[in-house]
RNA sequence: UGCCUGGUAGCUCAGUGGCAGAGCAGGUGACUGUUAAUCACUUGGUCGUAGGUUCGACCCCUACCCGGGCAGCCA
């Protein structure tokens, strides 16, 4: 007799002569004539409470189905007697597969999520950790279904690359030389042509560029891929390796980047109320009271839009004193992005043209600025809560102004020689994103923090299981 | 990397310069169509580590380790 899954017992239509669950027990309530346990397969939040008549042969099993151990259970779907639910089984036939003695960390009660952390081989078996683990693999599929509908063309850019620079941050190396005696060159260098791949390698910090030879070929492109960044970061929402979506898009300018930036976030977000509803109602419960509510708002609404200019304006206006000081050139800092969001707009907001001088290379230079207020077409998506979720621009496509540009940020012009010729051989105008999938994660569920969204976190000092 | 904060039972936390505490989990028993069931009893401790101050340190001081937060960096 084949499996059936929690999630499709607890929606049938009509009782069954003979149902066959596999899972683990959740919690077991004991009386004097049968026994409640309640059993939870991950296939959806809820679990399916089994009763198990103490006349039955196999009663004596049940003793040993405490907290934690995996089961199968043949029975009887039937209307449950009780309140709290509509389905309920009789068990005929009970089996413990696995027993979980005393010392098993998951206790009926509340646990905090840093402990949850130090087991997250086992915090998968948990009512919130399996609610985002069932959303982190819906919305991945929500973002190929999104860029697929549209037709983009997805693109597996190199996890291992030689671009030492890509402007996003320190990379990790990767090498196979001996660490203890590394070969050396004449002036004591560590001599890096003797390395694996002739030359210094590293971890991807982006797809970013890899992405733009593609959607200089196939027009609309998209990546989505682990990334690493070796910053020495402690904060709730930066991983050393975390999960990036990168769209890029030729013929595109800002305005279609924004537009297609908030499109994307509005679709996922629709996509997890759709096919997640009891998850994110769990969410809503126990993890941020005003989830629900929040989500629904920033769907009803557009987002807000507001350059970089605007932008110190309103924060020089608001009366506030700052940590760190308003002015134009200067980035913006967390608290101000924050009141922008959080206060002033309230709702997600897109910041636009920033200062040439604080942005990548890379970013298209705008025309018509006072020479000592040049902008770039780059846009930061700010949201409630968590800040910064996509950063974009407007690529550069004209050679001799990325050349400037590449100057102004001392980059040697050899290391993107292949980077340069996409501008020599039929350059167009195009414009690309990329968006933290942890980050939206923890929009979506309103979940604090990065490293509960994102099944084994890497953060500086740890990288356990 | 800087600043802040925490580390006491398996878990969540109280605690006071003078005998180490509670709730939950575990165990035993009772009771009940129960819902993280309930009730009674009960097991359980290198108070992060190493020094120091003190008659006496879980408590005060110093260093280190680990967790968490904020800032910077960014997604």
């Amino acid at each position: 007799m084949n499996r059936t899954l929690v999630k499709d017992a607890l929606a049938s239509a009509q009782a069954l002569d003979a149902i066959f669950l596999q899972g683990w027990v959740r919690t077991r309530r004991d009386a004097k004539a049968f026994s409640f346990v309640e059993l939870n397969d991950g296939s959806c939040l809820k679990g399916i409470q089994v009763i198990v008549d103490a006349t039955l042969p196999d009663y004596a099993a049940v003793t040993r189905a405490s907290t934690g151990a995996s089961i199968a259970v043949r029975g009887k779907l039937v209307p449950s007697q009780g309140q709290g639910q509509k389905w309920e089984v009789v068990a005929e036939k009970f089996e413990v597969l696995g027993e979980a003695d005393a010392t098993y960390p998951l206790q009926k009660k509340g646990h905090t999520l840093e402990f949850l952390r130090e087991i997250a081989h086992l915090r998968p078996r948990s009512n919130l950790f399996g609610a985002v683990f069932r959303v982190r693999s819906r919305l991945a599929y929500a973002v190929h279904q999104f860029f697929q509908e549209k037709s983009f063309c997805y693109v597996h850019t190199p996890i291992i690359t030689a671009s030492d620079a890509e402007g996003a941050g320190d990379m990790f190396r990767v090498t196979t030389l001996d660490l203890a005696q590394p070969p050396k060159t004449e002036d004591g260098a560590i001599d890096s042509t003797q390395d694996f791949f002739g030359k210094k390698t590293f971890l991807t910090v982006s797809g970013q560029l890899e992405a733009e030879i593609f959607a200089t070929a196939l027009s609309n492109v998209y990546t989505f891929g682990p990334t690493f960044r070796a910053e020495n970061s402690h904060t709730s929402r930066h991983a050393s390796e975390f999960w990036m979506i990168e769209p890029e898009m030729a013929f595109c300018d800002l305005q279609g980047d924004m537009a297609l930036a908030e499109e994307f976030v509005k679709y996922l977000i629709r996509d997890a109320k759709e096919y997640c509803a009891a998850d994110l109602e769990f969410f809503s419960k126990f993890v941020d009271k005003d989830l629900l509510a929040r989500l629904d708002f920033v769907l009803e609404r557009p987002f807000q839009r507001c350059s970089y200019t605007e932008a110190i304006a309103i924060l020089s206006a608001s009366g506030r004193t700052w940590e760190h000081p308003v002015a134009w050139g200067d980035n913006l800092q967390s608290e101000h992005e924050r009141f922008l969001s959080e206060e002033h707009f309230k709702c997600p907001v897109t910041v636009y043209n920033y200062p040439r001088a604080i942005k990548a290379f890379y970013m298209r230079k705008n025309d018509g600025d006072a020479p000592d207020r040049q902008t770039v077409a780059a846009m930061d998506l700010l949201v409630p809560g968590i800040g910064e979720i996509i950063g974009g621009s407007q690529r550069e496509e004209r050679l001799d102004v990325l050349r400037e540009g590449m100057a102004l940020h001392h980059l040697d012009e050899k290391s993107y020689w292949w980077y340069l010729d996409l501008r020599r051989y039929g350059t167009v105008p195009h414009a690309g994103f990329g968006l933290g999938f942890e980050r939206m994660l923890m929009f979506v569920t309103g979940v604090a923090n990065i490293r509960d969204v994102i099944p084994f976190a890497r953060t500086p000092g740890t990288a356990e299981f």
